[in-house]
DNA sequence: CTGTTAGCGCTTTCAG
DNA sequence: CTGAAAGCGCTAACAG
């Protein structure tokens, strides 16, 4: 059979790996059918495909990515994102754009895509390239979740893996989705502005819209965590992320709640809101605790009009999409459906620099990765 | 000459890389000559090595590092702790042993030593290992980083790698070394505690010693941003991470400034100083930021006793360590002497709980890498 | 459904 | 100092 491995007599690479020839050799079989089996390719008998896997476990098997992605087809995936790119959407990018790089040496190809935001086009969209031989899809769908997901189940889309970041699908519908932990941002935020306030102050949360999951939750952990710190709450405010809505509403809150102490900024988009709150004169008299690092928060900082902001690591939430779905679909990797979520981190005046470099494409390299 | 290749005729593979194929051709050399020049090895003269070093970044050649590990003699590196593991040095460990992990896969192999913490018989360990034909080294030495330096420059190293994590050596002695941003972590410390405490107040600062480049930075920082802050410094105290020093300082700081309001313990080692300070009944008196996450400082910050404490990272410390090592030893990346500082970051209680999972062995997998 | 074989791009003997 | 050739571990035609 496969007389043509003669082990331990080459190179001065060590003889230790455990290889598909082992596996092959002990059942008998030739390689070839190994690796189909191994990657689940449609051409085995379940019985041999069964001996395999087991074999393989059981030998404790893992296999070469190196080798692999030498002789492999390329993969191929598609990014798709909404029309309307924020500063926040561009992070994810960067992050994407940057893992892709890497991983081209192993053989991966992405293309990006940018679609109108209604979620029937996404939807043929992503039937489309599953057509097209795409292997997988990255999704930021800014709008319609729900309506998104149906589609999709319906559609079946025949062998494409789709991993959603920040936005997120049905469980059913979608590989894995990235996102940051915004229970905790919402409660770190809390524990912040009662800080700031002092205990049994009065606070508002002001958010894009409450019907987004992710959303929802820092909304939920930014209660949670205020009523345990004895705030009180004033309000929520929703400014669908339309700055004209956004203008109003601070106009909105300091009108209704003349007394207020603290806000909390939940979205990236509460540019306006500031700005707006600034012009009325309450620069100094609202403590504000807000949401990621973009150009204008910076500025914001610096000038102490916000005192805090939570930083939900775009960036990295594209990189690591990109990454994992990249070992889902070469390495099988599964994750179960779950939400993988990134720390936010607390960004004050001090260590404003660090996340100011991450923005520029100095990014230093560092962390990793 | 290299006739056996036929380029685009099997496989999926596309078809569009640069090889060492087209170096070579272009050149009218072997493929071997080529990679030697490529790998820096000797048997190459200097008019070939530069020909071929032209050409190859003219072109934009780089090289595949799967191909590379798939063919390479296994890469080999130790790492050289002191004896005395606490649970800084402990995380440190664990993130190298990650990325050994994950390094596997590229032909790399590692050995944990644990030497007697004596700058003399480090040297001559690593001089030891040099001559075993170890590729890199990475050291952690607790003390005597300039006698160690000196011994380092007088020996020479063959062609050993050195990297250092937190502890540092003498830039020329070592590739890279990697740390947490000391100055920022004490900068955000103090306007941690300037906000803790008010305006105007009393503080201290408690480290380890400072003759340590890391802690020297870190206090520097800090007495940077108190003054900033307008906060009275009290005063600065050593305890030599010696338990029975630190229990002793307690008492002496608040014998000799009653009035206290804020303690900055920039060392990981504080726990004998928290405990004594509860005990003499100043627990929610004196307003305290720490360093690091251990297990002990989960209780203190859950219990309140420390409001606040600066995570320095030390897992990935480790972990980038590790890999920048590989890639200047494989790759040949150059990291010109610097220092790679990661980001500390704001540990509070409503997210604790991210940080203690990372002492578990979760991990849940996330970023980065 | 399974085996044979020709590489992927590179490094390392082994001969000159 | 340089070249030829044999692999590293795996996948993808191509035959059966």
């Amino acid at each position: 059979m496969n007389e043509k491995r003669n082990r331990s007599k080459v190179s001065g690479t060590k003889n230790d790996r455990l290889t598909i020839y082992d596996i092959a050799q002990e059942l008998h079989i030739s390689i070839a059918t190994v690796s189909r089996a191994l990657n689940g390719k449609e051409d085995v008998s379940d019985e041999t495909r069964k001996r395999i896997m087991e074999a393989a476990r059981e030998m404790g098997y893992k296999a070469s990515r190196s080798a692999s992605s030498l002789s492999r087809k390329e993969k191929r995936f598609a990014v798709l994102f909404p029309e309307l790119i924020h500063d926040y959407n561009n992070e994810i990018r960067r992050g994407i754009e940057k893992e892709v790089e890497e991983l081209r040496e192993y053989h991966l190809s992405v293309d990006m895509l940018t679609i109108q935001g209604d979620p029937e086009i996404f939807a043929s969209k992503l039937r489309e390239l599953s057509a097209d031989g795409y292997d997988g899809a990255i999704v930021l769908s800014s709008v319609g979740e729900a309506r998104l997901s149906e589609l999709l189940r319906e559609m079946k889309l025949s062998r494409m893996a789709v991993a959603t970041v920040t936005t997120d699908l049905d469980r059913d519908v979608r590989v894995f989705n990235v996102q940051s932990n915004g229970g905790v941002a919402g409660r770190m935020a809390g524990e912040l502005l009662s800080l700031l306030t002092g205990p049994g102050a009065k606070a508002a949360l002001v958010t894009g819209q409450l019907t987004s999951q992710v959303h929802k939750s820092t909304a939920e952990g930014f209660l949670e965590e205020a009523r345990r710190q004895g705030l009180e709450i004033a309000g929520i405010y929703e400014h669908y992320d339309q700055p004209a809505k956004a203008y109003e509403c601070a106009e909105t809150v300091i009108r209704e709640h003349p007394d207020l102490s603290g806000i909390y900024l939940a979205t990236a988009n509460s540019v306006t809101f500031c700005s707006r709150l600034a012009e009325l004169g309450y620069a100094g008299k609202i403590k504000l605790v807000a949401s990621d690092v973009f150009p204008k928060m910076i500025e914001f900082i610096r000038s102490g009009l916000v005192y805090a902001t939570i930083f939900q690591n775009p960036f990295d939430q594209g990189r690591l999409a990109t990454r994992y779905l990249f070992e889902h679909l070469v390495e099988g990797r599964e994750f179960g459906g779950n939400r993988i979520l990134l720390d936010p981190q607390i960004v004050i005046r001090s260590n404003l620099e660090l996340y100011e470099k991450k923005l520029l494409d100095v990014m230093s390299e560092d962390v990793l990765f």
